[in-house]
RNA sequence: GCUGGAAUCGUGUAGCGGCAAUCACGGAAGACUGUAAAUCUUCUGCCUUUCGGCUUCGUAGGUUCGAGUCCUACUUCCAGCA
């Protein structure tokens, strides 16, 4: 029984906040291994684009979570709490300290508050309900006594109010024990000086040829290529705009995403907010206790 | 210098004389448990919690019950001629 109180260190922030490498800090001083709580490294050949770590970057830390699926593949925060739990038992049972690490607040909180996910979805009724309009959804709500999602104008959140009707979803109130939440805080400004960088640093890594073999392989359909970089490098290769568009309407995107991110950590109540300084002195503090 | 056109919310625009005034972008806030870098909602002249009030469409006048819309002058910009 070796090492079953080792905790769960959950780093949350916006994109591009410097969790990855705060992480990789960390996880190099205290035998850690860590897990990626991210939507779109799961997906495979999406590198470049999604920021995703890379193995020069990695210091030898054994990162979790990358090419899971293919863009096209259906991924999500079912799918991914079943692999991240089985995940953070496997680094305990090695004697290393799991590091959550994303910033998909959905995938985060799935694990922190161990959700119990409702149904599946079943692909005809899917097919069958994605035919009809907004209002003949609504209409089909009210007749069947479904009640009606806050967004009650989302499509998507409709559909599946439909489909979870009799299958309540759960979650705890309280993170799970021995968790170290920690949120990463940026100014404005750095913030998106980091974006801007970042976004040129991927333009000079060759995005866009990524975002090019991506689309002949998978299809632009794919729900994986509206991610922000690739979608807009799509309207590139469609002529919609010029080349220098990209940085600039990227990193409206990117801002854009960072500001959703933090409207749904901000209201989780158990995430101490540091500065990436501050972070890791608290952490390291945290984790020195144990010894 | 002459002639013609244009000046509207951060930006680009809509606006047959009668609602602070269209749409897009940009901005802000928010929702979101099986697509979440997705999807969706609200707000975006000023004041006000709501009702509502106030001030607006280059500037200054004028016509009109009423002007972003018509007239005059001025300013600036664009195009054609020179």
């Amino acid at each position: 029984m070796i090492n079953k109180n080792k905790p769960l260190v959950v780093i949350v922030g916006p994109t591009a906040s410097g969790k990855t490498s705060l992480a990789i800090d960390l996880a190099k001083e205290f035998g850690g291994e860590i897990i990626c709580a991210d939507s779109r490294s799961v997906y495979k050949d999406m590198n470049i684009g999604t920021a995703k770590v890379a193995n020069a970057e990695m210091n030898g830390i054994p990162h979790w979570g990358l090419d899971l699926a293919s863009p096209g593949d259906y991924f999500n925060a079912f799918d991914f709490k079943n692999y991240a739990i089985n995940k953070i038992a496997e680094i305990r049972s090695r004697g290393n300290i799991p590091f959550l690490v994303g910033g998909t607040g959905l995938y985060v909180d799935a694990i922190i508050f161990d959700y119990q996910f409702s149904k599946g979805v079943d692909v005809d009724e899917r097919t069958t309900l994605e035919k009809m309009t907004i209002t003949e959804l609504q209409d089909y709500c009210r007749k069947n006594n479904i009640e009606l999602p806050e967004n009650n104008k989302n499509k998507r959140h409709l559909i599946r109010s439909i489909e979870t009707k009799d299958h309540p979803a759960a979650k705890k109130d309280k993170p799970i024990n021995n968790t170290i939440i920690v949120g990463l805080t940026t100014s404005k400004d750095e913030l998106l000086t980091r974006i801007e960088f970042r976004v040129e640093q991927m333009l000079k890594d060759g995005v866009v040829e990524e975002a090019i073999l991506l689309g002949k392989k998978y299809g632009w359909s794919s729900e994986a290529l509206k991610s922000d970089i690739y979608r807009v490098i799509k309207l590139y290769i469609d002529g919609v705009i010029k080349f220098d568009e990209i940085k600039t309407k990227t990193t409206i995107l990117d801002w854009r995403l960072s500001k959703r991110q933090m409207t749904w950590l901000r209201r989780n109540k158990f995430i101490k907010w540091f500065n990436i300084k501050q972070a890791k002195t608290y952490i390291y503090s945290q984790l020195a206790k144990l010894g």
